[in-house]
DNA sequence: GATGAATGAGGATTCATTCAT
DNA sequence: AATGAATGAATCCTCATTCAT
């Protein structure tokens, strides 16, 4: 990194050029993460992800080796997306653990349907039984440091004498679900009266939290 | 069976041929809900559940016209089954709402694995976005009475003073919620380490009414 | 080597370039054999030939038009490689036609398996009937020269007493056959337990010449 | 089969007739033994033999799962076909193992190329290498026992003092070879030119026995 | 009604070949 | 000349559905 501007590495090969390859990798990730959500594994075509990526069919392969990897890898590269960068954020001088969940968790949540995690966790909800690799991932990546991050939260507000009750220690998953009861209700149950999650997640803190 | 030939009562619309048809339809029914449950619908076979049922392909045929049909028409069947009769129910004099939910409610959800209606929920969950009617079918017929008559009992609870806190009052989903994420986290989020769903309920209720 | 580059040879039609060029076209010529040796035509894949090569794919096509004249060419040109050269040799003074098979002949197909000729013979076994022209060059390089010299060395043998029978004479294939056997026998059917084929061939030429 | 013709065994199950789906079978098998003789098993096209036998594409997968398992099924059933039944046939008094040759396996050789045996032992030559088991199905169930056959044969002849040389009796492969060069040359050297593999084995016989 | 062989539309995948760089 | 990403025709295979028996 002591390298200064006047050495240009990056020197071009011959032949195609390497961005356009990225460009074109890129534009078969967002067309299939599309079809699969929309569609579903199964009923997602290969066909209809190269066309909407703009590039021939025989492309797709060019960069996964069958329908099955680029599922898996199409949405392991969004997980890593998706996951909530919550450990950059401290609470204030004075804050109680309840504010400090309104001010950073939940505009996060609140914004889950339009940030498109919603529908990735949808998609784990719809295909995890089938590929439990991917819903491993999901766990791993999102739904585990989440979860360890309110689990902490929560011991602290007992700690601190902020959380009478033992029982949301006890099951620190009760804090998450309101958000995944929502998230089916938007996207099975009843997509033609969506529910406000962020109103939800927002309800269920002001009860557990006294 | 001791009836003899010379009783040859008349019937047009019912006979012994009937009772054997019937006993086919639900062989049927019954293998294409195992297929569906562990299959999901795209990747059910015909095939299997003919075998299953123990009948020919072009048997199903006789029963259902195609492969949708199928699916809509056994899932219809089984939610009907799966139908929680509450309404049968009722408090006992000096009975708290909490207490009769512990007394009524815990013990359906707590076998919600067991009974098979979580596999019904699951497959909504997975299917219900390709086939809106059917989640509306489980909305009307499962997850709208029983939410119906928890509003009822929450709104009977504030105004018999039991319940302090009117957030569950606006959301009274939140109550049913643990039991959602239960049903995702053992079936797609992490089947290797099952949650107990009984318990998270009862935590819920534990926390909710005070 | 010793040219230095104070002498610049002028050179329209050979250069350093042409050089490499040719080395190139070796190197594809020699994957190219040994991928349609180890897989056969319709086996082949371009990408290994190139691969192996070190050349990429579209390299290939700079000197061959397409799989079929790569095919043929390579094969062509080893077969050249696979003429035996025996008119160079004579038999010596006294030197019986039996004598003088075991001296020169025998060797040669002794090392068939290890020279890679029977590999090429094995290929156009496999390819000979849907490539024509190639079992042709073959032929015509190869084996019509092979026989030819047999057929010489047989005339002679009848003619100088040697051989006493007319039959060799009249089907001097007979004593190739035994060649040919072995090699579909080492390739074909039964590449566990490979014969020798030197031996073969000199108990037929033992048998053959009394 | 003591059975009178009052006792009409096959009694028609319900559904498509058995006799039918036979034939069907036997249809494949055969269009399926032309297409992979005719081309190859790599350029042999599923639709090809499904056109030829009179079915749709998807009948074919009734009967094989896959191209490479019909390949495989259909040269087994075949060569099953091939072998010779030489044990069936026994020398006549006074009869010389040359004789017996002569008048029990010549016929059978010299009609090779008419009865389709040289058509699939080529196929074995061709696609040998690339189906291991074929092969070996193919040595065990044609080649190893004719060899057998042959080299009891051999054995007696020396043992009576017909035969005086030893070598036939170290390698009485090379009393088939003939037969194998015969087909080599007849079906990818020179078809045009095809030799008379009947006059060839004859004449190698006529060199062997003295 | 029952049967299961037959059908063929549909979709995943391969790979020789092209061509912009 | 060299490169290798892009192309798309070609082919295998699946499986819901039909229908003669």
């Amino acid at each position: 990194m002591s390298q200064t501007a006047s050495a240009p590495v990056s020197r071009k090969t011959r032949g195609p050029s390497t961005a356009k390859t990225e460009n074109t990798r890129l534009s078969v990730m967002q067309a299939a993460l599309q079809e699969f959500m929309a569609q579903g594994f199964a009923n997602a075509k290969i066909s209809n992800i190269s066309r909407n990526a703009g590039v021939a069919k025989g492309s797709v392969y060019n960069y996964f080796p069958d329908k099955e990897t680029l599922f898996e890898g199409v949405l392991t590269a969004f997980i890593s997306t998706a996951k909530l960068e919550m450990q950059a954020h401290e609470r204030q001088p004075g804050e109680s653990v309840k504010m400090f969940l309104k001010r950073v968790l939940l505009p996060v949540i609140a914004g889950i349907e339009t940030t498109g995690r919603a529908q990735i966790a949808r998609l784990i909800m719809s295909e995890g039984a089938r590929f439990p690799d991917l819903a491993a991932a999901y766990v791993r990546e999102v739904h585990q440091p989440l979860l360890d991050t309110v689990t902490d939260l929560i011991n602290i507000a007992r700690a601190e004498g902020e959380l009478k009750d033992e029982r949301l220690a006890a099951f620190p998953c009760l804090l998450l679900a309101p958000n995944w009861f929502g998230m089916v209700h938007n996207g099975m149950l009843n997509p033609a009266a969506p529910l406000d999650i962020g109103a939800l997640f927002e309800a269920g803190i002001d009860i557990f939290f006294k």
